[in-house]
Order: structure tokens, then C-alpha cells, then sequence
DNA sequence: GTCTATATGACGATAGAC
DNA sequence: GTCTATCGTCATATAGAC
């Protein structure tokens, strides 16, 4: 057996297959965004890929697996876009509602501008899917980088050192998650501009600056 | 025409269809807790009523229709509810987060347990349905008496005389919701007692009380 | 390996008999 | 008011063509 001489012909059908994958994911956010996350169908997935549904199955198992995979990458898209929003916008202040306005912002436009994942990551809404463990490794990820985000305040001051930090990163989540259900579930489609209740993230993100914030450090929350 | 005589045999074939109604929305909610909102099946709840399919079309239209008048007695279980709690626990205390807390946690603990409902209420689970004008009323109705609480509160002096209550009624919409939904979406089915993000509520009535809430008259905030 | 043809059973919905 | 019959669509399984 040659090995060397299969190796380029077994890459070549294994960047197709993917690259097939990825199309496939690529429709199927498309129809979750026009049909709502639970209204996406294999059918109008083949319809626009020019196959037969049944073909689908060689790449995902069932449709569980397909949203499995969008749930991994939704998860994965988020987590570069608060990386790279870190690395734009290094939390340098020495001002907790300022920074904190500015990742949640970040986290809630994306949300937005993203609603049919966002639907899919933050919401329950297909029947019968549940998130299996390997799709949430990204998820775990992101949790544990904001996690870190906050020591790392609370190690310069920004947060009183009393504070539980997994205490108050749940405390931050369902802020920004608040925001996002309403924004999704009584304004859909609205920009994150004009978005009613994304504007409210300017006061959430004070109010949990003054709750959680270092009175001696933070002269700017009142 | 003698209208008296056909009036007792048309009450009662109201009544009954009213009863079939309600009969078929009990089945509604309890398919909804177990296969999810989106889930639902007409199959499924005539199958439980001992009847075919499109018998159920006597009563409703689509599947829609359906949906909005789960909607519709979603939000009026919610608000009589509301108003027990109220009625219950008039707000005569002099501590904002202390009736904050309360509110919020009742509000909290019915669509933990109510779950079903909460998800059709606050998310948008169901492909291509939105609720209808009618069916929001409820809905109006506990946002307006949930406004006039709050404003209540203001002309006490317990909120601060500069805040806009519809603001503070949205941000507060925002935290309540926010627990909600990453209670369902995070650790469904688990109760309010033991549920990780319905414990927060102590930690966020205070965030609100101690934004909104007058220093003057509120001495528990900090 | 990749796709297709075909089939099954469930679904929402409609039409028309009784 | 309830039924049977029917339609079109869906996810899914199997078997087989290339």
C-alpha cells in the first residue's frame, strides 16, 4: 500500500466533503432566518443545494446532527467576534461600565445581526434537540473567557474583591440575555441601532457596574 | 319565530363548545410541556380527545388560531396571577428591592412552572406565527398594570422623581425575561426553588432598587 | 464514495358525505 | 358536529446506480 501517492486525491474528496458541509450549513442558516430555526426543512435545504433530501444524509446523520452543527458553529462564530472585539478594543479603561457597555454591545449587535443563530444558541425552540456535549465545547469556551475577563477586573480593582465572579458573570448573562430575547421576541428584524430594547444596554451595563463595581476605583459609577 | 324557546338549547350548545374549547387548549398545554411549543401536533390532541384530525377544525380555523388563543390565555393566567400576588402582598413596604424581589419572583416562579406557556409568551418559538392584535391584549393589560405599579412607587418616593418609568419598566422587563430564558433554555424542567438563574433575582431586584430606587427614602440600598 | 429513486408514516389542511 | 377520503409536504430509511 502507497501511501504517499493516496494522500493527495483522499485530501482532495475531504476538502470537497467539507466544503460541501460548509454549503450546507450556509443554506440552512438562510431558511432558519426566513422560516424561523424550528422551520428549517432538509427538503428546501436540497431544493437550493439542486439535490435530492436524501442525499443530505451522507453528510449529517439526521437532522439533530445538522443542528448540532450549527449550534457548534453559531457558538464558534460568537466566540471569534468577542475575541476579535478584545483584541480591537483592549479592556484598558479603568472605568467597569464602560467596558462592560462595550462587550455587551458587542455580544448583543452580533445577536442581532445573527438572529436565526441566536435564536438556536440562546432560546430552545426545535422540539425533541438538545445541544449534544461535543457542540458545546465552543459555548464552554466562550463562558470560560468571560469568565477570565472578569478576574481579570476584579484582579485590577475594577470589581470589590468580595465578589463571587461566577456570581456575577450569571448575573451579566441574563442581562445581555434579557436583552436579546426581548429585542428577538417583540422586535424581530429590528436593527440593533433602533432597537428598543438594545438601547437599554447602557443602563444595565451601569446598573451592574454600580452593584458589582469598586466604589474606591470606579469614581464614574454613581 | 319564537326567539325564548331557542335560546336554553343555543346556550347550551355554546357552553358545550366552550367546554370542548377549553378541553382541547388543557390538551394543547400539556403536549407543549412535553414535545415543546413548536411541537405541537392537531394529530396529537384529537388523538387524546378520542376524535379525528379535522374535527378540530369545528373550533379553529388553523393551527394558528390555536396558537394565538393559547397566547391570549397564556398572558391571563399570567395576570390574575399577577393580580393575586398583589392582592395578596399589597406593596406597603418602605424597601424597593424587597418589592421588586417579590414581583419579580412570582413572575419568575409562574413560567418556571408554566414553562410551556412562558416559552410560547417570551419566545417565538413556532415557525411563521406571530400573535395576533386580539390575543396580545392580556398581555397590554399587564404591561399597563405593571406601569401604573411602578408609577405608584415614583409618587411614593420610593423610585427616584427623575426616572422615566417606562424606561425603568423596560429594564426591568429585561432582567425578569432574562432570568427566564436562561432558566428554560439552561436547565429545563428544573424548579424554581433549586434553579441556578432564578436565584439570581435577590442579586438584581437589588441592582434595580439601588439604580431606580430614591436613596432618600429606600435606606436598604447600597 | 456520492448521489438517486423509491417508499413509509406523520403532519396540516380541505372537501364533502352523513 | 363528526366523519372518511384526499392532497401536498415533511423527515427518514433502504436499496442500488454510477
Amino acid at each position: 500500500m502507497v501511501v504517499a501517492s493516496d494522500a493527495v486525491p483522499l485530501d482532495r474528496r475531504h476538502r470537497r466533503r467539507r466544503e460541501t458541509i460548509e454549503e450546507v450549513l450556509d443554506h440552512a442558516v438562510q431558511i432558519m432566518a426566513e422560516d424561523g430555526v424550528a422551520g428549517l426543512s432538509l427538503g428546501e435545504i436540497a431544493r437550493r443545494m439542486e439535490m435530492r433530501p436524501p442525499s443530505l444524509y451522507v453528510y449529517f446523520p439526521s437532522k439533530h446532527a445538522l443542528y448540532d452543527a450549527l449550534f457548534a458553529r453559531g457558538w464558534r462564530l460568537l466566540l471569534d467576534r468577542m475575541r476579535a472585539s478584545e483584541e480591537e478594543h483592549p479592556s484598558v479603561e479603568d472605568d467597569l461600565r464602560v467596558i462592560m457597555l462595550r462587550v455587551g454591545n458587542d455580544f448583543v449587535r452580533w445577536s442581532v445581526e445573527n438572529f436565526a443563530y441566536a435564536q438556536l444558541l440562546f432560546w430552545r425552540p426545535v422540539p425533541g434537540y438538545r445541544p449534544g456535549e461535543a457542540a458545546y465545547e465552543p459555548a464552554v469556551e466562550l463562558y470560560q473567557q468571560s469568565s477570565a475577563r472578569l478576574a481579570a477586573l476584579k484582579q485590577r480593582g475594577l470589581l470589590r474583591a468580595d465578589v463571587d465572579v461566577e456570581v456575577a458573570l450569571r448575573d451579566w448573562t441574563v442581562l445581555v440575555s434579557g436583552v436579546i430575547s426581548q429585542q428577538l421576541a417583540n422586535e424581530p428584524g429590528e436593527p440593533f441601532e433602533s432597537g428598543r430594547f438594545a438601547a437599554a444596554m447602557p443602563e444595565l451595563a451601569a446598573m451592574f457596574a454600580n452593584y458589582y463595581g469598586n466604589p474606591a476605583r470606579d469614581r464614574a459609577s454613581s
